[in-house]
DNA sequence: AGCACGCCGACT
DNA sequence: GTCGGCGTGCTC
C-alpha cells in the first residue's frame, strides 16, 4: 500500500509525495505521518491510499502515525482537493484554512487551558464546622472552583483527609451567558417562505427580503427544524456584523448549542470554538467567511446572510468564494444552502430568475411597517446655496430628531479629516513616500496617514517641493463631520465609527452599545454602519457623498453602491417610529442612486443586468485576474507581458484577455494585472497551471485570482 | 524552502 | 593540499 502525502514545505505547490505503508502502521486517508524528507523528517497529511505505485523511484516508507486517528475527515480531505483544483492554491493553504493556526502540520501548540475544580471523593465525618460549611457547598453543584471556598485551611483538611480531591479540567474561554430569547411567532409572509423552504425539494434558496422584512426570525425557525433531526447549521454572516446585536440573538434563542467564529477571536478562542464543533458539543455555528470550514459531520442547511458582500471572498490564499465551497458542502451533505439579502449579487438573482437557485422573496417589512421615505439631494444646487457639507433638508431633519429625542445615523465612506493634501502654491499633492497615493490628514494628532500601507507622519509646515506655508486640505471624511457637525449643532453628541475608532478588541461593541442607550445623538461612521444594525430609536439616515464609490473604474461599481445605500437606508424606522433617508450626492440621476428611492431592487437589477450583457461581464461571463507583483518594475513588466503572450497563444478568441494594467505602487511594490473573461473554465485552468508552476521559485510573485472583488 | 553536491580561488 | 564562496538541482 502507497501514501500520498502532503507536508510543510510549501513550494511544492500541488505535489504530494508518495510514501511505502509499512503493514505494521494503521495508516488512514487524513492521518498524520511522520516521514523521511530528504535529509529531514518532517510531518505530512495522507492525501490519497493506493494500491500500486508505476514509476521506477525507490520510495522511502512512512516512520509513524502522530495522532491515534485521523486529524482530517474525509469531507476535509475532498474540500482540500477541491480548493486546490479551483483556485490553484497549494494544498498547503487549503490545510492552514481550514484547522486552527493551533493544529500547524509540523507541531502541536499546547494552548488549552484548564482550571482547577474541587470534587468530592468519600463521605466521611467531619471534626469542624468550616469544614461542614464547605460540604454543605455542594448541595446542589457536583464540583467548587477555588475562587467559591474561602477557608482554605479547612479545605487543605478535607484534601488530606481524602474526602475532596482536586481535578485539573480543560475550560473554554468564551462562555458567556445570554439572556433567553423566546421565539416570535412568524408573520404570515414569513411563515410562507419558511414553510416553502421546509417542504420543497430543491437544496439552494435565495431569499430576498427588503430590510427590516425579518429574515434572522425564518433563519432561526429553520435552524430549529433542523436541529430536531440531529443535524448542524452554519450560519455566515459578513465580518463587520457579527456584532453583539446579531450574537446575542442566536445564543439568547440557542444558548450553549451556538460556537462563535470570527476574526476578532483570540488564537486561543477559536481553538476553544473549534473542538466544541470537532467535538460536537455544538450545533450551530455563526461566524464569518472561514466558519464554512467548520468540521461538522451531518450538516443539514447552511445560511449566508448578506451573501452579496465582498468579505466572503477571501482575498489571499486560498482565494476562494464562500458560496462554492458551501454548494460542494450542501451537496457532500445532502443538506439545503439558503442565500439571503436585501440586495443579492447580480450573479446570484440572474441564477435565481433561471431557476438555478429557488427564488423567494419578501416585499414587506414585519408587520407591514413602512419602508422608510427617501429623498436624494443633489448637492451642485446646495452648493450654490453655500451648504457644502450638510444640505439643508438633512439640517432641518437632524434638527427636527434633536428636538424629538430621536436617533441619527449619517454615513461617508472615507476616514480621517480630509483625504488629501494640496500646495495652493505650487499645485503639489502629499504622497505616501511608499505607495503612489495621496495621504490622508487625521486631525486627532495632527499627522498624516497612508491608507494602504499605514505610514504616517506629522502634518508639515511647508511644502516640501517650494516652501510654502499654504497647504489646503481637500475633501471630506468622518473627522471632518463630525467637526462640522459640532459648528452647526449646539451640544450635538457625535460618536464616530470607523477603523480608526475600532481598532481595539471590543470598541466595536462598546460604541454600539454607548449608542443604543442613547448616550449619543448621532452614529457617524463608514460602511462598517450600514450593515445589520438594528437600533429602534434611529429614525433618519443621513448619506454624504453618496457617488464616492460610483466613480471607482469596476464593472460591479454600481451594483456596490446601491447595496451599500439600500444597506443603510434599511437602519431607519426599524420599529415603532417612521423612518427618513437622505441621500446627499452630486450625481442625483444615476440610477444606481434614483432606484434606491423606491427601494427598487428589481429594476436595478433589469439596468444593470442589461449593461453587463452588453459590456459582456458577469452572469455572462466569469473573470479570472492574473497579477505579477515585484519591487523592480521593469522585471515585474517583463513577466507580465510573458504571461499575456502565453495566453495568447494557448487560448482562443472565445476567451478575452485584457492587459495588462498597471497599478499604483503600493508599499513600494509594484503591481500588473491581466485579467481573462471567460466561459469555458477547463482550457483556463490547463494554461494558468502550467503559468503558476514557472514563479515556484521567481523574484516576483504571481496571482491567480478568479471572480475578483476588484479589478 | 533547505540542503547537499560541486567546481574554482585564497590561505595556514 | 584544504577551506569555503555560493551556483545548481533534488527532495517520494
Amino acid at each position: 500500500m502507497y501514501a500520498d502525502v502532503i507536508m510543510e514545505i510549501n513550494v511544492f505547490k500541488n505535489k504530494t509525495f508518495t510514501y511505502k505503508i509499512p503493514s505494521n502502521i494503521k495508516v488512514e486517508i487524513g492521518s498524520r505521518v511522520h516521514i523521511p524528507f530528504g535529509s529531514k523528517k518532517v510531518n505530512g497529511i495522507v492525501l490519497n491510499i493506493k494500491d500500486d505505485y508505476k514509476d521506477n523511484i525507490q520510495l522511502k516508507e512512512i516512520i509513524s502515525l502522530i495522532d491515534d486517528k485521523p486529524i482530517l475527515n474525509k469531507e476535509q480531505i475532498y474540500l482540500i482537493k477541491f480548493l486546490r483544483d479551483n483556485y490553484l492554491c497549494t494544498y498547503l493553504d487549503a490545510y492552514k484554512v481550514m484547522m486552527p493556526t493551533q493544529l500547524k502540520l509540523s507541531k502541536n501548540i499546547n494552548n488549552i487551558k484548564t482550571e482547577k475544580k474541587y470534587y468530592i471523593k468519600n463521605i466521611k465525618e467531619v471534626n469542624t464546622k468550616a469544614e461542614q460549611n464547605i460540604l454543605n457547598l455542594f448541595k446542589d453543584k457536583d464540583y467548587l472552583k477555588p475562587s467559591e471556598i474561602s477557608n482554605k485551611k479547612a479545605l487543605k483538611i478535607l484534601l488530606e483527609k481524602d474526602i475532596l480531591f482536586i481535578k485539573e479540567e480543560e475550560k473554554y474561554r468564551l462562555n458567556n451567558n445570554f439572556e433567553i430569547i423566546e421565539k416570535i411567532k412568524l408573520t404570515k409572509e414569513q411563515q410562507k417562505i419558511y414553510e416553502e423552504i421546509n417542504y420543497s425539494k430543491d437544496s439552494i434558496f435565495l431569499l430576498r427580503g427588503v430590510t427590516g422584512s425579518g429574515k434572522t426570525e425564518i433563519y432561526m425557525d429553520l435552524i430549529e427544524d433542523v436541529l430536531k433531526e440531529n443535524k448542524e447549521v452554519i450560519v455566515l454572516v459578513p465580518e463587520i456584523s457579527i456584532t453583539t446585536q446579531l450574537v446575542s440573538r442566536f445564543k439568547g434563542r440557542f444558548q450553549d448549542k451556538v460556537a462563535l467564529f470570527h476574526s476578532g477571536l483570540s488564537a486561543g478562542e477559536r481553538y476553544d470554538e473549534w473542538r466544541k464543533i470537532k467535538r460536537k458539543e455544538v450545533s450551530i455555528v455563526v461566524g464569518a467567511r472561514s466558519a464554512i470550514f467548520s468540521p461538522f459531520t451531518n450538516i443539514g442547511l447552511i445560511i449566508m446572510d448578506e451573501e452579496n458582500d465582498e468579505s466572503y471572498k477571501q482575498e489571499n490564499n486560498p482565494r476562494y468564494n464562500t458560496i462554492d465551497v458551501a454548494i460542494e458542502r450542501i451537496k457532500y451533505n445532502n443538506a439545503k444552502l439558503l442565500l439571503g439579502s436585501a440586495t443579492p449579487s447580480l450573479e446570484s438573482y440572474a441564477r435565481a430568475k433561471v431557476n438555478r437557485y429557488h427564488l423567494l422573496e419578501l416585499e414587506t417589512r414585519v408587520n407591514n411597517k413602512k419602508l422608510p421615505k427617501v429623498e436624494i439631494i443633489d448637492m451642485k444646487t446646495e452648493m450654490k446655496k453655500g451648504n457644502s457639507i450638510i444640505s439643508s433638508v438633512s439640517k432641518n431633519y437632524i434638527l427636527d430628531r434633536l428636538n424629538k429625542k430621536e436617533q441619527i445615523m449619517i454615513l461617508i465612506n472615507r476616514r480621517g479629516y480630509s483625504n488629501y493634501v494640496i500646495c495652493s502654491e505650487c499645485g503639489e499633492v502629499i504622497k505616501c513616500p511608499n505607495c503612489d497615493i495621496s495621504l490622508t490628514y487625521h486631525k486627532n494628532n495632527n499627522s498624516l496617514k497612508c491608507h494602504y500601507c499605514n505610514f504616517q507622519i506629522n502634518m508639515p509646515n511647508n511644502c516640501k517641493k517650494c516652501n510654502s506655508k499654504y497647504l489646503s486640505l481637500k475633501g471630506k471624511g468622518t473627522e471632518k463631520i463630525e467637526e462640522v457637525l459640532h459648528s452647526i449643532f449646539k451640544d450635538i453628541r457625535v460618536i464616530r465609527m470607523d477603523s480608526d475608532t475600532t481598532s481595539k478588541k471590543s470598541s466595536h461593541e462598546k460604541i454600539i452599545k454607548d449608542f443604543n442607550d442613547y448616550k449619543y445623538d448621532v452614529l457617524l461612521g463608514t460602511q462598517m454602519i450600514a450593515k445589520g444594525l438594528d437600533f429602534a430609536n434611529v429614525t433618519l439616515v443621513v448619506v454624504i457623498d453618496a457617488d464616492s464609490s460610483l466613480y471607482i473604474s469596476d464593472y460591479r461599481s454600481s451594483e456596490r453602491t446601491f447595496s451599500l445605500l439600500t444597506q443603510v437606508s434599511g437602519r431607519a424606522g426599524r420599529h415603532d417610529k417612521e423612518g427618513n433617508i437622505v441621500i446627499q450626492t452630486f450625481n442625483p440621476n444615476h440610477y444606481a442612486i434614483k432606484l434606491v428611492e423606491n427601494h427598487d431592487y428589481v429594476n436595478f437589477y433589469n439596468n444593470e443586468i442589461t449593461i453587463r450583457k452588453r459590456l459582456y461581464y458577469p452572469p455572462f461571463c466569469f473573470i479570472v485576474a492574473i497579477r505579477i507583483l515585484s519591487n523592480d518594475f521593469e522585471k515585474g513588466s517583463r513577466e507580465i507581458n510573458k504571461i499575456n503572450n502565453i495566453l495568447k497563444s494557448k487560448l482562443d478568441e472565445k476567451n478575452k484577455i485584457l492587459g495588462p494594467t498597471i497599478f499604483p505602487k503600493i508599499n513600494n511594490i509594484y503591481g500588473f494585472q491581466t485579467i481573462i473573461k471567460y466561459k469555458n473554465k477547463e482550457p483556463i485552468m490547463k494554461v494558468l497551471e502550467e503559468i503558476d508552476l514557472h514563479y515556484i521559485n521567481s523574484e516576483v510573485k504571481l496571482e491567480i485570482d478568479f471572480n475578483p472583488n476588484r479589478l
